[in-house]
RNA sequence: GCCGGGAUAGCUCAGUCGGUAGAGCAGCUGAUUCGUAAUCAGCAGGUCGUCGGUUCGAGUCCGAUUCCCGGCUCCA
């Protein structure tokens, strides 16, 4: 008998012996012993008491590899379950995973959890992880699982097993008084759970759906060791000071105003300035790209609306209004009024690609519980656009914009996934467009090699889309770019192109956004550089501070050189010291601080200091200027 | 939309048992003219989210409502 045994550092050992993988990793070293969790064997995870088969080969997991760690939070996750169901013997529990980020259990309770319970269960579980209650895996039939529990009166445990097929063997997990159904693997006894903390309180339906009851959720986090917990609450604190509505407020960006509306941004001044820079970087890409400039209405007719589709399928959210017996919509999607382009001219396939940019501003009704600061709004502007194409041609359109996604992403710095989203319930056009578009779109993604993962039904109701998921300082998802294929449109308002042997053809049509909303964007972008914008998109790249009055006039010299360049320098002349000037020009994240006194003025010379603290002293006037010139202007080039 | 929590000065927050509101920062005025994260003094600032109820009396208790926060569902 021989054993390959891979360590959760990665290294290989060659073992005789052992009937179960605890006892090898008892064989390997103490520390081993004591951190293990689960294993793996022949590629199948189980529990470090499961018997082994002869030869294998078997992978140990501690919380320090993905698995393992995965395997813990499981079973904090039952531990909490445990500790609730001590502490209030009503409860009933319905499901309880580990999640990327730690775990969570709903549960039914007669009477919601508060706050203060969250404490007393996380104490719970801590005296349940010092009495290390050994974690046992028992196989049993569906029909000995219904009755066990039926007869403890988990309901939602019964309705999951009644769902699988009859003569099928289950797994049940028990730990003291508490029983789980579950596949595992387990931890084998709690006491291996050390560090593990409960975070927050929140409403789920049972099974996702909304139209079920709604339970209460905990959720929480757990580690390998307290150092690792130690860390990611730190993190979550750092995440928390930089959230975008804070800082949004702190930089004098944005707000919204109850009393306005709400889910309706307000620009400030400097919010409106960052977002200028960030439309004309956008507006300067497209032209590079071939992309037309376009702008249609804010009102199109309902009739319109009943034409496309939008009326059947997005009318919940949509605003509409009526002036002298005529109903109009708010536009939702910008689409429209760039196919009305489209037709104003009969086309030739000579004439194609068509690509029509806009940054256009939508409304959209959204749920009141969704808004959230600037990345869920109800009214906002998408960098959007149309291409109108052969069938013929798109492919490379596709791959043209996958191309423009990655360079802009790359700009700023984004890592992303990609998502592949299929046909929905709720909508419109022929199987057959639905399944050359998916095609299309699949294609692209796999002769460039991106990877991908399918989200079924999750397509726009007009066509299958390629969605991009960018990552914020959160660790949060955002969609943002998205690229939606579409048969259907250009069938409903009859577009057609002449093709080569004289006759009309239908052309496809590509929806795609780039940055998705501008506020959603901005919102990310805030919380991405926790305010510190690099110096091309910093509102204010460099304010000016004189030490004392006397200093104003050189002051005021420099500013107007920095503005004559295009550069966007403020000037602080209040009768401050210069300590109070530059702490609050760094709690405005402002590039550089520009110091003028005496020596300055004398040598036709500025001593700036960076956000990083780096004061740079007497830099002459002319070389100051052209790096601050070849700094904001980098990404043009 | 659903579940839970919340709303006091521009901001961050205190306000005990129901007895008519307080701090710091910001703002204003004055003094100070200063070299890299807060100079000093004075002044002003509130329909306690809104509406209704209980009470001799409500920031405080009850109800409704709006908005916000944490999630769920939905989504750019």
């Amino acid at each position: 008998m021989s054993i390959h045994v891979t360590l959760p550092d990665g290294s290989v050992k060659e073992v005789a012996e052992g009937t179960t993988p605890a006892e090898i990793a008892a064989s390997i070293g103490k520390r081993l012993a004591r951190d293990a969790v689960a294993a793996e064997v022949d590629g199948r995870l189980v529990d470090l008491t499961a018997p082994l088969p002869g030869d294998c080969t078997l992978k140990l997991h501690t919380g320090a590899t993905p698995e393992g760690l995965d395997v813990l939070r499981h079973s904090a996750a039952h531990l909490m379950a445990q500790a609730a169901k001590r502490l209030f013997p009503e409860v009933k529990v319905a499901i309880g995973p580990a999640t990327e980020e730690g775990f969570y259990y709903d549960f039914d309770t007669p009477r919601p959890f508060r706050p203060e319970d969250l404490e007393a269960i996380e104490h719970e579980m801590e005296r349940l992880a010092r009495e290390d209650l050994p974690v046992v895996r028992q196989e049993v039939s569906r029909e000995e699982a219904l009755t066990l529990f039926a007869s403890q009166g988990e309901t939602y445990k019964e309705e999951l097993i009644r769902e699988l097929p009859v003569g099928e063997t289950l797994s049940v997990y028990r730990q003291g008084d508490f029983v789980d159904l579950c596949r595992g693997p387990h931890v084998p006894s709690t006491g291996k759970l050390r560090a593990f903390k409960l975070l927050s309180l929140a409403g789920a339906y049972w099974r996702g759906d909304e139209k079920n009851a709604m339970l209460q959720r905990i959720y929480g986090t757990a580690f390998a060791d307290r150092e690792a917990l130690e860390h990611r609450l730190h993190m979550l604190e750092e995440a928390r000071k930089r959230d975008h509505r804070k800082l949004g407020r702190e930089l004098e960006l944005f707000s919204i105003d109850e009393e306005v509306g709400p889910g309706f941004v307000i620009w400030h001044p400097k919010g409106a300035l960052l977002r200028t820079v960030l439309e004309d970087f956008e507006r300067r890409e497209h032209l590079k790209r071939g992309y037309q400039i376009v702008m249609g209405p804010q009102l199109l007719r309902k009739e319109l609306w009943e034409r496309s589709g939008h009326y059947d399928n997005y009318r919940e959210n949509m605003y509409f209004t009526e002036v002298e017996g005529q109903t109009y919509g708010i536009k939702p999607m910008n689409c429209l009024a760039h196919m009305f382009i489209y037709k104003s001219k009969l086309r030739s396939y000579r004439d194609l690609p068509l690509r029509f940019f806009e940054l256009g501003t939508v409304y959209r009704h959204e749920k009141s519980g969704v808004l959230h600061g600037l990345t869920r709004v109800r009214g906002f502007t998408q960098d959007d656009a149309h291409l109108l194409c052969t069938p013929e041609q798109l492919q490379d359109e596709i791959t043209g914009i996958l191309a423009f996604v990655k360079d802009v992403m790359d700009r700023f710095g984004f890592s992303y996934e990609v998502e592949l989203s299929t046909r929905p319930e709720k909508s419109i056009g022929d199987d057959e467009a639905w399944e050359r578009a998916t095609e299309a779109l699949r294609q692209a993604l796999q002769t460039h090699a991106i990877p991908y993962q399918v989200n079924e039904g999750d397509g726009a109701f007009y066509g299958p889309k390629i969605d991009v998921k960018l990552k914020d300082a959160l660790d949060r998802r955002w969609q943002c770019a998205t690229i939606q294929a579409d048969f259907t449109l250009p069938e409903r308002f009859d577009l057609t192109y002449v093709a080569p042997d004289g006759e009309r053809r239908r052309p496809v049509m590509l929806h795609r956004v780039i940055l998705g909303s501008i506020e959603r964007f901005i919102g990310i972008l805030i919380e991405h550089y926790a305010g510190a914008f690099p110096t091309w998109l910093a509102p204010v790249q460099a304010v000016l501070l004189p030490i004392t009055d006397r200093h104003i006039p050189y002051a005021q010299k420099v500013q107007g050189i920095l503005r004559s360049r295009g550069l966007r320098a403020e000037l602080d002349d209040r009768n401050e010291k210069l300590g109070y000037k530059v702490r609050e020009a760094q709690l405005q994240k402002i590039p550089y601080m520009v110091v003028v006194g005496d020596k300055e003025v004398e040598q036709e010379a500025v001593s700036p200091r960076l956000r990083s603290g780096e004061a740079r002293n007497l830099v002459p006037l002319d070389e100051f200027v052209r790096q601050l010139e070849e700094e904001a202007t980098a990404h043009l080039r």
